[in-house]
DNA sequence: CTTAGCACTCGGAGAGAATGAGTGCTAACA
DNA sequence: TGTTAGCACTCATTCTCTCCGAGTGCTAAG
C-alpha cells in the first residue's frame, strides 16, 4: 500500500468526520501534495480496496468500515495531551471521592461531556476485594436482609424471605459461621468448590440455613458486575443512526456486558458491524480498561456515530482510564484495609 | 355551552387521538348527526371560545389545551375495564413481591408497558415506615458505612468519611444509642427539635458522633425520595414533541419530584403549557396516587404525547395504583412487622 | 507517472402546476 | 330560527421539470 494513498485515506476520514459530508479530491488537495486528478485517481483504487466508498456517482468519498479500521489501527495521528488539557481533565475528576464507584462515575460523566457521546463504565474491583462483613437482619415476617460490605467499601444487599422463621439460635450462629469462614475471603474464591466446604461446615444447620448462603452466593457472583451508562441523551443530537436502537442496546445490561468483557486486553475500537449481534450500524465503541494495583479492575468506554473524533477522544479515554488506575492503585483509602485484610487472613 | 358542540368536541378529540391528524367536518359526521356545514358552524364557534384551533385554513381541526382540558374533565368516557382486562393487569403484577419497591416498579413497568409511554412512580411509604436497624460499619481507614433498614424493607446505606478514626468505645456507644433512642422511631418524626434531643442525650460523645448523627438525619430525608422511570426509550417513536426535552426532563429528579408533589390529591392530569417550568410542549402527564392503610403512599404516573388514549389509558392506571393500593396495606407481610414496631414503641 | 481538460452523472434546490381536503359564506329550506 | 346544500376559495402537499454544480472518469499531453 503506497503512502501516497494511505495520506489520502486518513485525509479523507478525517474530513468526514469534521465535515459529515463525502470527500471530494478537491479537499484532499490541501492535505496532500498532488493534482486533483491524481487524487481521484488513488480514491478510485482505494474504492476497488474497500477502503472507501461513494454514496452515488458525483458524490465525494466516504470511508467504510475496512476504512475507519486502518485509520484508527494505524493512520491516525492521536495529538498527546497539553499539560493544560491535562489539568482541564483533572480538574474534572474529583480530588477525593469516598468509593471507586463514585470516582468511575465521575471519570464516566466527564466523559460523556466533554465528548457529547454516551459513556459506560464497569468496575470490577469488588470482585477481587475481600468479604469484610456479612450480615442478616430480619425486617419482618420470615423477611430477612441479608447485607455484604467487601473490603473496597461496595455495600450490598438482598431481601429475601424464607420458608420459615429463623430464631435467635440459629441467627447466631450463622453471624459465628460468616465471621469464622467468610470474613476476609476474595469474592472471587466463592467457587463451587469452597460453597460445598462450607456446606459440610455448617453440620445439622444446613437445612435450615443453606437458602441464606445460596443467596449470599449470588450476591457475591453479582458484585461488580453492573455497567453505568451516561450522557444517552447527547446521542439524541445525531441522525447518523437509529436512535432508538442504540437507546435499547444501552438499556440492556447483558448486551453491554459482552462488549466490555472484549476489551480487557487494552484499547478497543470497534464498529457496528464487525461484531453479530451488534446491529447499530455507523457507531462505534471504544473502550479502554483500568488496573488496580497492575491488576485489570474495569474499563470505561465511550459510544457514539462511527463519525467521531477519535484522535482527540481517544486521548481523553486513556488519560482518564490511567488517571483511574493511579488514584485507586495503592491509595491510602481502601487499600491499606484490604493489605490488612490479607495478612489477617494468612492464618 | 351546547350539547351538540360538546359531542363534537368530544369527536374531535377522540378522532385526533387516533389519527394524530387535524380533523374536518366530514370524519365528525359519524360521530354526530348533522350535517358537515352545521358541524363546521359549530366547529368555527368552538374555535372562537378557544377549544379548537386550525393550523392553517384549510386543515381540520386540533384541540387546544383548553380543548384537552374540558374533554379529560367533562366529556370523556372511561370504558370500565372488563373481567378479562382486570385479569390481563393482574398477570402484569407479581403475586408476590419481596419490597414494596419491586412492586411499584412492576407496576410502572407493566404500565409502560401497555401503553407505549413512559411512566414514573415515587414510593414515600418508607418515609412513614419505622427505623428497625442502623448500623456504622467501619471499612476502612476512617471510613464507615452507615446503614439504616426500615420497617418496611427499606434499606439505604451511605459511605462516609470521619476526621478521626473511632475506638471500639466510640462505636459501642453508638449503637446502644442509636438501639434506644432511634430503632422503632418513625422517620417523619426526625424533625430538628428531635435531632436537638438527641444532640443533648450523646453528652460527651456529641464532638465525635455528631458527624454521624447529621449523616444518618439526612439519610433518613432521603428515604422515600426517589423517582424511578421507567420505559423512557417507549418516547422515542413519538414525533408529537421534542424527543431531547422530555428525556432530559425524565433525567431531572427534582423536577420530577415537583410534578408528583401535585397529583396527591387524586387523579390528576396535566398539559405541558399549565405550568410554568414543565416546558415540554404536546406531551401530558397523569399521575395517580396510592395509599397504605388509608394513607397516601405514593403516585404512579404516565408520560407521554397530549394525543393519548386518555379513555382507555386513565382506567389501566387507576386499576394499578388501586391493586398498589391494595396490596401493600394491610397485607401479611411488612404490615405486621410495622404493628408489632409500633406497640413495642409504647413503652 | 502526473496532470490539465472535458464530457458526463446525478443529487438537491427551486419553481410551477395539479390535487384535494377542508373551509367560510350564502341562499334556500323545514 | 336553525339546518343544509352548494360553491368559491385557501393552502399544504405532491409531482414534475429544470437548472445548478460538485464531483467523477477518461483521455491525451507533459
Amino acid at each position: 500500500m503506497d503512502d501516497r494513498k494511505l495520506k489520502i485515506l486518513s485525509a479523507v476520514v478525517d474530513e468526514y468526520i469534521v465535515t459529515g459530508e463525502p470527500v471530494g479530491s478537491k479537499a484532499i488537495m490541501e492535505h496532500v501534495k498532488a493534482s486533483s486528478a491524481t487524487i481521484r485517481n488513488e480514491m478510485a483504487e482505494l474504492e476497488k480496496q474497500g477502503y472507501l466508498e461513494q454514496p452515488h456517482t458525483s458524490a465525494g468519498r466516504v470511508p467504510t468500515y475496512k476504512g475507519y479500521r486502518l485509520y484508527v489501527d494505524r493512520l491516525m495521528q492521536q495529538h498527546p495531551l497539553s499539560d493544560e488539557e491535562k489539568r482541564r481533565l483533572d480538574a474534572m475528576l474529583p480530588e477525593d471521592y469516598l468509593t471507586e464507584r463514585d470516582l468511575v462515575e465521575h471519570a464516566s460523566l466527564a466523559l460523556a461531556e466533554l465528548t457529547r457521546c454516551a459513556t459506560v463504565v464497569a468496575n470490577s474491583t469488588p470482585k477481587f476485594s475481600l468479604i469484610s462483613k456479612v450480615e442478616v437482619i430480619p425486617t419482618g415476617k420470615r423477611m430477612y436482609v441479608i447485607l455484604m460490605i467487601t473490603s473496597n467499601g461496595e455495600i450490598k444487599n438482598k431481601v429475601c424471605r424464607l420458608e420459615f422463621d429463623l430464631t435467635h439460635e440459629q441467627l447466631e450462629f450463622f453471624d459465628n459461621f460468616v465471621r469464622e469462614n467468610l470474613n476476609g475471603v476474595p469474592l472471587s474464591e466463592l467457587s463451587d468448590a469452597y460453597v460445598e466446604k462450607l456446606s459440610e461446615a455448617m453440620g445439622t444447620y444446613m437445612m435450615t440455613l443453606s437458602p441464606l448462603v445460596s443467596e449470599l452466593i449470588k450476591m457475591s457472583k453479582e458484585v461488580g458486575e453492573d455497567i453505568m451508562v451516561n450522557g444517552k441523551s447527547n446521542l439524541l443530537t445525531y441522525k447518523d443512526f437509529n436512535q432508538s436502537e442504540i437507546i435499547t442496546f444501552l438499556d440492556d445490561q447483558s448486551e453491554l456486558k459482552k462488549f466490555i468483557d472484549q476489551t480487557f486486553s487494552g484499547l478497543n475500537i470497534m464498529f457496528s458491524p464487525e461484531k453479530d449481534g451488534f446491529v447499530i450500524h455507523n457507531s462505534s465503541i471504544i473502550t479502554a480498561p483500568f488496573s488496580k494495583d497492575g491488576r485489570m479492575a474495569g474499563a470505561l468506554g465511550l459510544i457514539g456515530p462511527m463519525r467521531i473524533d477519535y484522535a482527540k477522544f481517544i486521548p481523553y479515554l486513556e488519560y482518564f482510564t490511567q488517571r483511574i488506575s493511579d488514584m485507586i492503585s495503592d491509595g491510602p483509602g481502601d487499600d491499606a484495609d484490604t493489605k490488612k485484610k490479607l495478612t489477617e487472613r494468612g492464618e
